[in-house]
DNA sequence: CGCAGTTGTTCACAGTGTAAACATTTTTGT
DNA sequence: ACAAAAATGTTTACACTGTGAACAACTGCG
């Protein structure tokens, strides 16, 4: 059922994206844990030592996928964006980013929890949150955009400079908790009205009280 | 090095608890992914498939430390809860819990995020939240801590009703996300001030806007 | 005392990551 | 053009994991 098993050629070509790929399909169905190197090779129809010409170690393909991961919850996120209505004033439409994307954020954990998890849950510093393999078609990571709709908001004068400061910390932190228990922890078994409940709330919370 | 490398009788006495003890040590540096059914057995100096007389398998064992961890969280939130003046009118009582509670899962977060993870990682219902084994010292579990202080809040007029319903979540996500994301998400790397001040902030998110 | 149940051990196997040596293909320098 | 060098894939090998099955030693009960 594989596409083709086996290749006519030594070379493979794109070996270093065809790994990707599959451990992104691994990752989609089990989340990090379960991008495991040689199934990836496996499915891409290479020997197991073939990816060490290409990643590191297993790490170092979890990386890529990570990052690969969290462009795609950028894709997700500027839809939600893009739907913003723009024919209002500054202050609608900055609150209405911030809104999109929460709404994106648990979206894509809700839709695709084992990229999400692949995307967040691996160990990464803030300094490379800008860097550009992060970043999703429209060219910018998840934590550009959070950044972007707290700068639209102390322009409008929603909130003050004092409290823009460092906020992306607190809007972050809001909606990735609740993510990470529906996806992964407790929450896991609550209905999708009661998530769809607590997601209206908790964006509430953070536009009242960021 | 080891303590009692080998032991004089057949039978261990108390291998299950100890074999928990030994997954709590190994959670605690490393996480539930450190928690190796074969180490396990080899710090207590037992064969490996001794395990399997008392634990149906890895995953049983990491429940167990999970649940025991889960108990820790809440032994750090007490200490926290039972700092709250007693001397004052409910309202400010009930809200001095809930902050307590915050800074308590936070602070365990902080202090052990090996345990902390294994805790709350790993996936298990809210049926269970309230189950005796993920108790503390004090009897009570994390989440029963969290619903506790919003009765209180509720019970003080501080938040209504239609609000009360469900605020665990909300509670519960916001400092969950903080945590995850500086022990274990992006946010790793952030000076020790910047976590306060965005605690601290966060905190204060919730208290307005619960 | 004998025997059944409990608990620990041994042996075995499949799966994982990855190092080292080897093979093949492509690129490059003269 | 052609040999040397670099790049890429394969084979072999090892240590480690979880776990099933058969076996061994101890316990308590009739």
């Amino acid at each position: 059922m594989t596409a083709t098993p086996v290749r006519s050629t030594y070379r493979h070509g794109d070996l270093r994206q065809a790994l990707l790929d599959a451990g992104l399909d691994l990752a989609r169905d089990g989340g990090p844990d379960a991008v495991v190197l040689r199934e990836a090779t496996r499915r891409v129809g290479v020997s197991p030592n073939a990816a060490y010409r290409h990643f590191a170690d297993r790490g170092a393909l979890l990386d890529a996928v990570s990052a690969v991961a969290q462009g795609l919850a950028a894709d997700r996120i500027e839809i939600e964006w893009a739907k913003v209505p723009a024919d209002t004033d500054e202050a609608t439409i900055a609150r209405g980013h911030l809104r999109a994307v929460g709404t994106g954020y648990i979206g894509f954990a809700r839709e695709q929890p084992g990229l999400f998890r692949a995307a967040f849950s691996v160990p990464h510093d803030l300094r490379h949150a800008f860097s550009p393999d992060k970043a999703g078609a429209a060219g910018r990571t998840p934590f550009q955009l959070v950044a972007l709709c707290l700068d639209e908001l102390a322009a409008a004068g929603v909130v003050t400079p004092e409290r823009r400061r460092n906020g992306e910390f607190l809007a972050w932190s809001t909606v990735h908790g609740l993510a990470m228990l529906v996806i992964d922890g407790p929450l896991r078994g609550l209905t999708p009205e009661m998530i769809d409940d607590a997601e209206t709330r908790l964006l509430d919370m953070v536009d009242r009280g960021l």
